[in-house]
DNA sequence: GATCAGCATATAAACGATTACATCTTCCGC
DNA sequence: GCGGAAGATGTAATCGTTTATATGCTGATC
C-alpha cells in the first residue's frame, strides 16, 4: 500500500498520533504508549497498533516529541575549517570522523547535526550558544587546545559532550585520543636506532594539548638514549603542505641540517617530501621520513614511507558509542579510549645513517 | 546580567515567549509579532520587546515554532562514505563541501543537518526518509548517477534539493556541477599537443553521471584532432589510490602502453604516479600526467603536476546559496551553475614526447 | 453483594511557538 | 453624537507528541 504525503498539494497529510487512534479505534494515548513499548499496554494492542503504524508508514514527528519532552534528540559535531590555511588541504579526515559518528549513532534515536567553527572562539560561543538555546542533547568536537574553554563550560554545564583529543588534566570527562606522545616517541626512537642524530618535529601549533603531548614524547626518545635533544628543529605550524615544505627547507639546510623528519599528518609529510625534493635530498637515501597517517596513503608517496597508520573512522566511531552513554546519564569516568596507532614499516632496513 | 540554565538543576529555565510576555507586560501573541517583525505591532513597542528579549538572552524553541508552522528550519546533506573502498583516502573533499554550504546557511535560519549514505540505494531510501517524515526543508546531495532515483523522486514531490552534479537530461531541477567533459577534453588535447597518442582516462565507474561527460570530452579531443580515440585505455573503478595504482600498473605497460594519463582527482593521481615509479617511469621524463585536484595538493607531488584546480569549497557554498533561494520558492531554473576548474600548468614545456 | 485491587484504556493538560480572529481605542466624517 | 474604519493589542486555538491522572472493568475477597 503505498500513501502519498507532500507539502504542497492538499492530498493525505503525513499520519500522526491521531490517525492511528482513528484507524485502530484506541485513544491517542494508548497509541503513543504502544508505541513507545511502554508496559501498560497488553502485547496484543501493542501487536495491533504496530501493525497499523506499519501499514500506514507512521513515522513520529520528532519535533512534537521533542517539545514535550525536552530532548532534541540532535547529536552536535563541532566541524572545524580553517579559513586562514587557504584552500590548502587541511581537516580533511573530518569526513571520515563524521562517517564514524554516524555509524555509531545510526541505531539510536539520535540524529546528527554539523556546526563549523572556524576558531577556538567561534568553537566556544557556538558550544555556548547549542547548550542555552537546547539545540543538542551531547556535543561532540575536536581541536583541544592546552586549556580548552569548551571543555570547562560543558563541564560546569553538566552538558554531555565527548571530545576527540584531551587537555594535560583529563579528568572529569569523556574522551577519545591517540597517544600522540607515544606516537612522537617512537617514530623518534626509530629514527635514533637508525643512526639519526638531528631529527626534526613538524608540530601543530604549541596551543593545542597534543601539541606538547608529541614535545614530550619527542624530548623523552632522546632521554632515553642518553643523547642531546633537538628543540631547535621543532617547527609549529598550521598544518598544510606549504608548512611541511617550508619546514623542510629550513631544517634540513643550514650548518646542522636535520636528517630524519617526525611528521604529523599527511598533507605536512607531502610538503616535506616536497621540500627536500627541492633541496635536492633524496628521502630514500640522504633524509628518512616518518609519516602519520589517517588515511593510509603515505604508501603512494615517493618514496613510500614508514607511517604510523590511525583510521579515524575508528576514532568516530568510538566518540558516537561514548556519547551515545553519556547522553543516557553514564558518568564520564569510564567513557575514555586512548588509541595507539599502528606503525607500517615500509622501509625497515635503509634508514639513512647520520 | 548572566542567567543560568541547566537541564538538570532546578534553576531557571530557559525564557520563554510567556517569560518575555511578563515582563514586558504585553501579551504573547504581541511579543511573538514583535520577534518576527509583524507590521502589525508599533516600532516602539518592538522595540521594547526586543530590548527586553535581548536582555534575557532569549532565543525562539526552534522545534516549538517547527510543530505549528511546520517547517523544519533544517537543510539535510547526503554524505556518501563508501564502505566499499575500506580505509583509503576517500571522500575526504566533503568537509570542504560542509564548510562551503555551511558559510552560506550562516546568515539565514535553517540548520545544516548531516545524513550519511552509504551506496546510491541507501541514498535513495534516505532522501524518501527524510521527505516522508519532514526532517528537512531541503536537501543538497552528489554522487548523481547516470539516471538519478533520488532526483525523479524529488522532483516529483516538488521537494527543495540543490545537486552537485546533474543528469544528462539536466532539466527542471537545480544544480552546482563541475564542467567534467571540458576538463577531460582540455587535459587530453594538452596530452595530444604535447605528442601523446595513446592516452589513458582514469574514470569513476561508469553509472555516474560525470563518467560519461568525461568519456565524451575524451573521445572529442582526439575527434577534434583527427586522431583515432583509446577506449581501449579507460579505466573505471572507485577512485582510490590503490585503483590509480592498479590502472597505471596495467595501462603503462604492454604493447601499445599509454604515455599520458589524464587523472580524475587527488588519491588516484597519488596512485597513478605510484605505479608509474613501480614500473620504473618517470612521470617526469617519460610519462605525462595531468592531475585533477579539489585540494591543491598536486603541487607537492613527485614530480609536482598540471593540474585542473577547483576549490571545492566554492561548490559548497554556491550549493547552500542556492538551496536557501530553492526552498524560498524560487522555481529550479534559474538555480544553476557549472565551475570551469582552472589550469595551473606546472611543466607547460616539457610534456613528454609518444 | 459491596469493596477493593489491579489492569487496560481514555481524558486532558502540558510543551512553546504562531496566527486567525476578537476586542478595544482612537479618530474621522457627516 | 454616532457609525465605522483603522490600528494596536489580546484571546484562544492549534501543531503532534507525552504523560499525570481519571475512568471503567474484571474478578477476588470478606
Amino acid at each position: 500500500m503505498t500513501v502519498r504525503f507532500s507539502a504542497t498539494d492538499n492530498g493525505p497529510r503525513r499520519p500522526t498520533v491521531k490517525t492511528l487512534a482513528e484507524l485502530t479505534g484506541y485513544s491517542i494515548a494508548t497509541v503513543s504508549k504502544a508505541l513507545r513499548d511502554s508496559p501498560a499496554v497488553t502485547s496484543e494492542t501493542k501487536a495491533r497498533i504496530r501493525a497499523a503504524a506499519e501499514e500506514i508508514a507512521y513515522a513520529a514527528n520528532p519535533r512534537a516529541a521533542s517539545l514535550r519532552t525536552g530532548k532534541t534528540m540532535q547529536a552536535a559535531v563541532l566541524v572545524p575549517v580553517s579559513v586562514a590555511a587557504g584552500s590548502e588541504w587541511n581537516g580533511v579526515e573530518y569526513a571520515e570522523i563524521l562517517s564514524g559518528i554516524a555509524q555509531s549513532l545510526e541505531g539510536s534515536p539520535y540524529q546528527l547535526s554539523v556546526h563549523i567553527v572556524r576558531d577556538a572562539e567561534d568553537g566556544r560561543t557556538t558550544a555556548e550558544r547549542i547548550v542555552t538555546q537546547g539545540l543538542a542533547d551531547g556535543m561532540i568536537f575536536s581541536g583541544i587546545l592546552v586549556r580548552d574553554p569548551r571543555i570547562d563550560f560543558l563541564t560546569g554545564r553538566d552538558f554531555p559532550f565527548v571530545s576527540l583529543g584531551r587537555t594535560a588534566q583529563s579528568r572529569g570527562y569523556a574522551y577519545v585520543d591517540i597517544d600522540s606522545g607515544w606516537v612522537a616517541a617512537e617514530a623518534t626512537r626509530r629514527l635514533i636506532a637508525g643512526g639519526h642524530r638531528r631529527i626534526a618535529l613538524i608540530n601543530p601549533e604549541g596551543r593545542y594539548a597534543y601539541a606538547q603531548e608529541r614535545i614530550e614524547g619527542f624530548r623523552a626518545a632522546f632521554a632515553e638514549a642518553g643523547l642531546p635533544g633537538c628543540d631547535d628543529l621543532i617547527a609549529e605550524g598550521d598544518l598544510t603542505a606549504r608548512f611541511g615544505r617550508d619546514s623542510a627547507l629550513r631544517l634540513a639546510a643550514g650548518d646542522a641540517p636535520a636528517t630524519g623528519f617526525v611528521c604529523v599528518n599527511e598533507p605536512t609529510t607531502l610538503g616535506v617530501l616536497a621540500g627536500l625534493r627541492d633541496l635536492g635530498l633524496s628521502a630514500e637515501t640522504d633524509v628518512s621520513v616518518i609519516a602519520y597517517d589517517d588515511l593510509n596513503v603515505s604508501g603512494y608517496f615517493s618514496p613510500p614511507l614508514t607511517t604510523h597508520f590511525q583510521p579515524v573512522e575508528e576514532l568516530g566511531r568510538a566518540l558516537g558509542a561514548f556519547l551515545i552513554r553519556r547522553m543516557a546519564g553514564e558518568p564520564p569516568e569510564a567513557l575514555v579510549k586512548v588509541f595507539r596507532p599502528r606503525l607500517i614499516a615500509r622501509r625497515p632496513d635503509r634508514l639513512a645513517a647520520a
